[in-house]
DNA sequence: AAAAAAT
């Protein structure tokens, strides 16, 4: 199978096999007939299977006829994030090289002005993240009716994100008439649902099983205590060939931490996380890219999608929260054939985690040796006999943070917080929220009532301290039912 | 729980 079989024009031929590409992956044989033929398509494939091109390509095609008006975008492709949306872009660039097509980028972080401006030229091809689209609509700058062609692109991750509402509503702005591709890397019901909704007798492309970690990726796993993390780290990226690597922290706070570490410890590291700016977001991806910054200590936010050619290692620093999550991070490397290598990192408090991971791969993770420390285990499961039975002594693992109350003095940012609000606000706010969650009526209230006479019985000497100067005895003509009742 | 995204 050639790229020449798919029906594609001779200009993105060309473009196509000047990147050095001959054979389309599974997907995009699939699914670029189908574009073409001007159909729905939902596809579900993972990032890294090509899915990328499987719409970029047909749609320089089907876009090569006709011209963009000022302001109304001829298609549009919504991502998650600012950096999957600005490798589209990349994309479209790279592909559409023979085709003059006008693109525009809409994505939080940089300036308005040159999106405006783009927008106003007229564009044939439209990328954003939903956030700033809906901006630039509600500013005027951006007319949605003439959208051809909609892509949907990673629609498990905008769910997870949060962002479904916005991009329902922004598709509530398009004609109906036009053709959707849909995408995401799982379709659990939410999702199918949603996809229901927004394509019309689509063709279903299914390219991996979901939630496959791939099988040209060398997995290995070391239970390490949380504080030797950055040690154990550091040796085995000594002892591995590592050509570029990411390493991935749950926190943004640890991002930047352990890449100042690394730094120090003469590494070349980079950071990416979404506190940082977008310029400089950018400036490390792209040296990250060019091979300039050997390492890139990074959040989630570079956990999907993101595609930098020939990625040799990927080590978890933090077993992720989400087992998909894994297979995300996991799925940077071991692409286009090549063999990838993955380390994670666990503490001995991170069993769970990894157990779910295990169980959604379908396969143990093999254990591996961390040069020259020793191997610990996964804490048993039940932290409650852990907590009571042992004095917490020397080591305080990240497992205090979840389970012993007393120890939380380790972590401050929590209880300034805390202190002030659990006290007024929720008695007034729940009975609102969740009154048809079935049982929490029922045991909120007696809640509720237990706290609300404590609190009036305290407020009432105040009262008559501010009222009157001499607390009166008698409470006058009228005395509340509560006060007899209970006993004063 | 964390991170992501509009300011």
């Amino acid at each position: 199978m050639s790229f020449e079989s798919l029906g594609l024009s001779a200009p993105v031929l060309q473009a196509v096999s000047e990147k050095g590409y001959t054979k389309p992956t599974p997907i995009q044989e699939k699914a670029i007939p189908i574009v073409l033929m001007g159909r729905d398509v939902l596809g579900c494939a993972q990032t890294g299977t090509g899915k990328t091109a499987s719409f970029v390509l047909p749609m320089i095609d089907i876009l090569a006829q006709g011209r963009a008006k000022a302001r109304m975008p001829r298609s549009l492709i919504l991502e998650p994030t600012r950096e999957l949306a600005a490798q589209v872009a990349e994309n479209f660039d790279m592909y559409g090289k023979y085709n003059k097509l006008n693109m525009a980028l809409l994505i939080g972080g940089v300036s308005f002005d040159d999106q405006e401006r783009a927008l106003e030229r007229g564009v044939d091809v439209l990328i954003a993240t939903p956030g700033r689209l809906l901006d630039h609509f509600e500013r005027g700058k951006v007319l949605l009716n003439d959208v051809k062609v909609l892509v949907i692109d990673e629609a498990d991750r905008m769910l997870d994100m949060g962002f479904i509402p916005d991009v329902e509503r922004i598709v509530s702005l398009l004609p109906p008439l036009r053709q959707t591709l849909f995408f995401s890397a799982t379709m659990p019901p939410e999702i199918k649902r949603l996809a229901d909704r927004f394509l019309s007798n689509p063709k279903e492309v299914t390219v991996s099983p979901p939630a496959s970690a791939g099988k040209n990726i060398v997995q290995g796993l070391a239970v390490v205590a949380e504080e030797d993390k950055r040690e154990a780290l550091r040796r085995l990226i000594k002892e591995q060939d590592i050509k570029n690597a990411i390493v991935f922290c749950n926190r943004k706070r640890d991002v930047a931490i352990l890449q100042g570490s690394l730094k120090k410890h003469g590494f070349n590291a980079g950071a990416l996380h979404g506190d940082m700016s977008q310029p400089a977001r950018m400036e490390t991806l792209e040296k990250f890219k060019q091979g300039e910054i050997q390492i890139l200590v990074a959040s989630d936010v570079a956990a999907r999608g993101l595609d930098v050619n020939d990625m040799s290692h990927v080590f978890n620093f933090d077993v992720p929260f989400s087992p998909e999550d894994y297979v995300h991070r996991i799925g940077r490397t071991g692409r286009a054939g090549k063999t990838g290598h993955s380390f994670t990192l666990a503490s001995p408090d991170e069993g769970p985690l990894v157990e779910a991971i295990e169980k959604l791969i379908g396969t143990e993770i093999p254990r591996v040796e961390v040069p020259g420390m020793e191997l610990l285990a996964f804490e048993p499961a039940d932290g409650r006999r852990r907590g009571r039975g042992r004095a917490r002594g020397g080591r305080s693992g990240a497992g205090d943070r979840a389970k012993a109350p007393a120890k939380a003095s380790s972590r401050p940012p929590r209880r300034e917080p805390r202190t002030e609000e659990t006290v007024p606000a929720p008695a007034e706010t729940r009975p609102e929220r969740e009154p048809r969650q079935e049982r929490p009526v029922r045991e909120r209230r007696p809640e509720g009532r237990t706290e609300r006479p404590a609190r009036h019985q305290e407020r009432r000497p105040e009262r008559h301290r501010d009222r009157d100067e001499p607390v009166p005895m008698g409470l006058g003509d009228h005395v509340p039912a509560f006060l007899m009742r209970s006993g004063r």
